[in-house]
RNA sequence: GGAGCCGUCGUUCAGCGGUCUAGGACACUGGCCUGUCACGCCAGAGAUCGGGGGUUCGAAUCCCCUCGGCUCCGCCA
């Protein structure tokens, strides 16, 4: 037998036990005459004694010890002498004397310290992954991941749910995000795609009457990456037929009740719904931190009338000014302001008006354009107190509430307004079902074209398509999306309209979702679902910034992956088997 | 596609026109040390400053290009 128990799992109950540990050489303290050694494994650290006294053979095998040697110890576990406790290690009332130590395997010294990657530049962590895993934050990361999974595993099989596995190479439908594309080798010039989603195969699914499924899906999509979205991510995928909203929420707060309760949150359910047009009012976007106040108010009408002239010209062209109250605001200055300002800027504000909250008025600059009496309503809007400053944009809606959203949070973040330890849900509901594209010349799918209008608003997609309900809901959580879903259409002719509306002629539409339409036509039941996204939950639950900590293997900002050097090059046969040959300047690019 | 910031011993940080023969900390090597736990003490080795070009009598330091990273905008149905 390699070992007897886990280095982590020893404690005073163990004195007195002979054991056998393996593990990691995580520090060695030589003392000359006695030799401490850190044993690391999974499970965590503890200290292992060499004493030449005791064992002259393992001291000095011992004393050959480097960082990362693989070793394996026997010994006694051993009361501390009195004082020499540590309370800082779950182990530290106990050592490890050790009558025999092997060298399992010796180690070069690790590029970096196990554990203390604190600004060690990411490609070296990365290109060093396994190393970096090695630590006690990147285990956790790793084995809070693993619970959460297996307990959504466990919730949503007891609630009668299939995991079903989907296909990897799919048909390409560029629909939303760019595909990542397979060379089909055995049809030459054609391709497969990857998923986006399994989107279409769980819809056809529920087509085939399976009703429940779930998978620990994998997404991939060729966009650029940031902090909480990679090119590969992974969400826990869940559609169900015969069923309205209602189940859906049901399924998905039981679902979260028991994955956060299994890595040790306790979260509470129902949770607050909130609807699209609520969300942007009070908050400017549709994924509001509930964690603090700040709440946006809309001003417009108080303001109207001022000489002011951005104010006043906004308001004729049809915009509107919002603002929100920063309380206590005395340690925000004028350069604090004017970084305020180009913050806003960034997201298309034109500019910052601030307003000091006095005991009788406003001050600041622009206070003398308002009157007592708009000072004093602008005060009541905001419930504002004596030190509090009001901070106002004017501009079309779009942009102010952008622009007010992530001042709201960048804000809060300045002012340590968000409590720890908060696990604030909403639900996100009625949200449009279009919104204008890009080009601004025709409508587009909020979430995606299988979205079904309410009922109630299906006159209205001849009529004023902006102003249709989709069946769309969407999970917040700290001001972060981690689900998003939605009940599907499930009639070919419904599906069809969606399809018109989004300028998507009857040809492409055949091309590309063919097979789903006509799957319609047998009996499709109705049906919705929705797809909680993994690394985002697991990063607010341990709460790292970045998904990257959350993923064993993931890939840096430009989306390539140094401990494997991924994306390579590949050698012309490769190619010229798949029919491809790369135009001469992408491979001068790459020389 | 765009913007900002960054790139100096293994790691990290300082140096920002000459004093740099590039400095500190940790790691590393050698020595001493029987109660440490980021052990301590002494000594030592280790970088031509991401790469290329330019300005200058002189460049880690200024300029241009390039590569790589991080963050953000666009993008992400």
């Amino acid at each position: 037998m390699m070992r007897t128990h886990s280095c982590g799992d020893l404690r005073k109950e163990h004195v007195g036990r002979e054991v056998a540990l393996c593990g990691w050489c995580h520090v060695r303290r030589d003392h000359g005459g006695l030799i401490f050694l850190d044993l690391r494994d999974r499970s965590g650290r503890v200290q292992v004694v060499f004493n030449p006294q005791e064992e002259k053979e393992a001291f000095s095998v011992a004393q050959e010890i480097k960082s990362e040697y693989v070793l394996r110890v026997q010994g006694i576990v051993s009361a501390r002498p009195e004082g020499t406790e540590n309370p800082d290690l779950p182990t530290g009332e106990i050592e490890v004397h050790a009558s025999r130590l092997e060298i399992l395997n010796v180690a070069k010294t690790p590029p970096f310290q196990i554990g203390d990657t604190q600004g060690v530049d990411d490609v070296v962590r990365l290109k060093y992954r396994y190393l970096d895993l090695r630590s006690e934050r990147m285990q956790r990361n790793l084995s809070v991941r693993h619970r959460l999974v297996t307990a959504a595993r466990e919730y949503l099989n007891s609630q009668g749910f299939w995991e079903v596995e989907t296909p990897i190479l799919l048909k390409s439908t560029p629909e939303g995000a760019r595909d990542f594309l397979v060379p089909a080798r055995l049809y030459p010039g054609k391709f497969y795609a990857l998923p986006q989603s399994p989107q279409l195969m769980k819809q056809t699914l529920m087509i085939s009457g399976v009703e429940r499924y779930y998978q620990i899906a994998r997404c991939l999509r060729d966009e650029d990456p940031r902090a909480d979205r990679q090119v590969e991510h992974t969400q826990i995928d869940i559609e169900m037929s015969f069923i309205t909203e209602e189940d859906i929420y049901a399924v998905v707060e039981g679902l979260f009740a028991h994955t956060f309760g299994a890595c040790g949150i306790d979260i509470s359910t129902p949770f607050p719904r909130l609807t699209y047009e609520e969300a942007m009012e009070r908050f400017g976007t549709d994924k509001p931190d509930l964690r603090f106040g700040m709440e946006l108010r809309e001003v417009s009408s108080i303001v109207k009338g001022t000489e002011f002239r951005p104010i006043a010209q906004t308001l004729d062209y049809g915009g509107i000014v919002k603002g929100l109250c920063v309380p206590q605001s005395d340690d925000i200055g004028r350069k604090e302001i004017d970084r305020l300002t180009a913050f806003a800027a960034r997201f298309g504000a034109g500019g910052l008006i601030h307003l000091v909250v006095e005991d009788g008025s406003l001050s600041g600059p622009l206070a003398k354009f308002f009157t007592p009496e708009q000072q004093e309503s602008l005060k009541s809007a905001f419930k504002a107190s004596s030190g509090d400053m009001l901070l106002l944009i004017a501009g079309d809606s779009a942009t102010v509430n952008e622009s007010l959203a992530r001042l709201r949070v960048h804000l809060a973040e300045r002012l340590e307004l968000i409590p720890a330890g908060q696990w604030k849900f909403a639900w996100v509901t009625d949200f449009p079902l279009f919104s204008w594209n890009a080009t601004g010349k025709c409508v587009e799918a909020m979430h995606h074209p299988f979205t079904s209008p309410r009922e109630e608003d299906l006159p209205l997609l001849d009529t004023d398509p902006l102003k249709v309900k989709g069946r769309l809901y969407d999970v917040v959580l700290n001001g972060q999306e981690v689900a998003s879903g939605s009940i599907r259409i499930h009639r070919r002719e419904i599906q069809e309209k969606v399809f018109k509306m989004i300028q998507l002629s009857p040809e492409e539409a055949e091309r590309r979702f063919g097979f789903l339409l006509e799957a319609f036509e047998y009996g499709a039941p109705p049906h919705g679902g929705i797809a909680p996204g993994v690394d985002r939950l697991v990063a607010a639950i341990v709460g790292e910034e970045n998904i990257r900590e959350v993923i064993a293997f993931p890939k840096t900002a430009t989306g390539a992956d140094p401990l494997t050097g991924a994306p390579s090059e590949v050698e012309g046969d490769q190619l010229a088997e798949l029919g491809i040959a790369l135009r001469p300047s992408e491979t001068e690019d790459r020389k």
